[in-house]
RNA sequence: GCUACCAUCGUCUAGCGGUUUAGGACAUCGCCCUCUCAAGGCGGAGAUCACGGGUUCAAAUCCCGUUGGUAGCACCA
């Protein structure tokens, strides 16, 4: 059986964590089965459907490198993805109403939506569960003919069966069984003509050939419906599997209140498109090992449906964290400044770095690179190769001009000032030479030798190694820095 | 309310009846390394496997029940 799965998001907002693990897991599954990936855009819900966020579920999966293989046309080199709305206007979805209509498997109903709610709310005073009663289950041609001359429009609804039950087998949660006596006669194609979620999902999901489909937990109890139609159609319905959520740190559904749920919010504070990849694959899905991290093709390698765990997983941002943390260490320096590059265009802004020298920043990233945890972090990290000398008060009070270490900074300044313009060599191992050497002349330890050296060319207490630090800062800056800092605070 | 699903360290998880004094990872704490900050190394603490009852020589693992959590119950998807 070839494999065929799709990521269905609406367009309602943007995309978020949840819906990019689904879609993660569609991808990952059809990569390695070798099977083919769909991206179809369930605009149906024309009140809340917005072309902008579609451009933006777009974009994030670009970003997020979750290709998608087909598209309605065979436009290359990118498909586009597949719009029900677009195939509401081909007629496609009427043409299954009418078959559903003909062979009595669905009927019109001319109740009003507030009538509708009138039923559910007897219903739920009766305590019974709030069914659509079935009023317009069978009308005669005359009563439908009344309706119409009132001026009512039909609604298709779907003639559930009252007994019985609907049984499937999950991929996740195994053998799965709903009463038909739960399930009302729901709706199949509103008053305007647009089909409803599950009717349009199931009438595509036949088409484009699903073989699995994959999705949120949310939707199991949609699945019994859904496979009514496939069999009133006589269609075998496809195998289906369903993710658990996805649960804030309170242990609610993910939601905005729990801080970042965009994909583009993660993109802007730098994480990496991979690190996110790796971090949601693993909420949910594991290996016999519990291994950690997935570098290059070796999570779809790995992949598997069946070890997809049923219970739900708490976001844990902190992971997250370490996981980018961990992605940025094992790419090259090159690699690292060129994301950053990427980051700074994506987040607009060229300007804070528009006066600074290229190569310097490389050389600047390559020195912080092990400290970076999320993109957004390397300004600050190096700024202070490209400002003018700033100074942190903590460092001052406490390196330059504390009361053990005031006498003693002043004099090694002083004579870097006097020494380092003959050190020929200025290769961090030569410079951590001159540094010993001269801790070891006037008897200091090297802490003190180091640290207002330190303090002196940055302003800080934190920072790279120093010797590289100088030597990529070169020969004139430091003394320049350091010429600075003593003007300032020692010839006073 | 009804229905479904879920339940192992704070968090993500391994576990598929005996190899388990329940393993790994994040976070946390301590030590080492060290010119700072990181990174790295080593170690600690942290789970009566939600609870109760079975089945079995043997249960975190199988069955039943209870409780709790979550989701769904639209002319939303």
């Amino acid at each position: 059986m070839a494999i065929r799965v799709r990521f269905a998001p609406s367009p309602t907002g943007d995309l978020h964590i949840g819906g990019v693990r689904t879609a993660l897991f569609n991808y990952l599954f059809a990569k390695k089965e070798k099977g083919t990936f769909i991206l179809r855009i369930e605009d149906t819900d024309e009140a809340r459907s917005t072309e902008a966020s579609t451009g933006i579920i777009i974009n994030a999966m670009k970003w997020l490198k979750l290709n998608w293989d087909e598209g309605p046309g065979n436009e290359l080199p990118e498909y586009a993805p597949y719009y029900q709305m677009k195939r509401k206007e081909q007629g496609i979805y009427q043409k299954y109403i009418d078959i559903l209509l003909e062979k009595g498997y669905a009927y019109k109903c001319y109740c009003t939506p507030e009538e509708v709610e009138k039923m559910r709310e007897q219903a739920r005073l009766a305590k019974q569960p709030p069914k659509y009663n079935g009023h317009c289950a069978n009308l005669t041609k005359q009563q439908q003919e009344e309706y119409e001359k009132q001026g009512r429009t039909a609604v298709i609804r779907f003639r559930m069966p009252k007994e019985g039950k609907i049984e499937f087998d999950d991929i996740v949660r195994g053998h799965v069984s709903f009463e038909n006596a739960l399930l009302d006669d729901f709706v199949l194609m509103k008053a305007n003509g647009v089909p409803t979620y599950n009717f349009a999902c199931v009438i595509d999901d036949h088409l484009m050939q699903m073989s699995h489909v994959i999705r949120g937990d949310d939707h199991i109890s949609n699945t019994p419906r859904q496979i009514h139609i496939f069999k009133a159609l006589g269609w075998e319905p496809p195998i289906f599997a369903h993710l658990s959520m996805i649960l804030g740190s309170d242990g609610a559904r993910l939601s905005k209140r729990h801080g970042h749920t965009s994909v583009l919010e993660y993109r802007k504070e730098g994480y990496l498109q991979d690190a996110l990849i790796n971090y949601l694959a693993l909420l949910g899905w594991s290996t016999e090992d519990s291994q950690q991290l997935f570098f290059g093709n070796s999570l779809i390698e790995n992949f598997s449906l069946d070890r997809c765990n049923s219970s739900p997983a708490t976001f844990d941002p902190s992971k997250l964290l370490w996981m980018n943390g961990e992605y940025i260490r094992s790419k090259s320096d090159e690699e690292i400044y060129n994301l950053f590059i990427d980051w700074i265009e994506y987040t607009n802004q060229q300007d804070l770095i528009k006066d600074w020298d290229k190569d310097l920043l490389k050389k600047a990233i390559s020195l912080e690179h092990e400290k970076v945890k999320l993109l957004k972090d390397i300004p600050g990290l190096v700024d202070f190769f490209f400002k003018e000398l700033s100074f942190d008060e903590q460092a001052v009070s406490k390196v330059l001009l504390s009361e053990t270490k005031k006498d003693s900074s002043k004099i090694v300044l002083n004579e870097c000032l006097r020494r380092l313009p003959n050190q020929q060599d200025f290769s961090p191992e030569a410079l951590e030479k001159f540094a010993r050497d001269l801790a070891t002349e006037l008897g200091f330890s090297n802490g003190k030798v180091f640290h207002p050296i330190r303090v002196a060319i940055s302003g800080r207490t934190q920072g790279p190694s120093l010797f590289h630090m100088m030597e990529v800062m070169g020969k004139d800056e430091v003394l320049k820095r350091i010429q600075f800092t003593v003007d300032k605070y020692f010839n006073v």
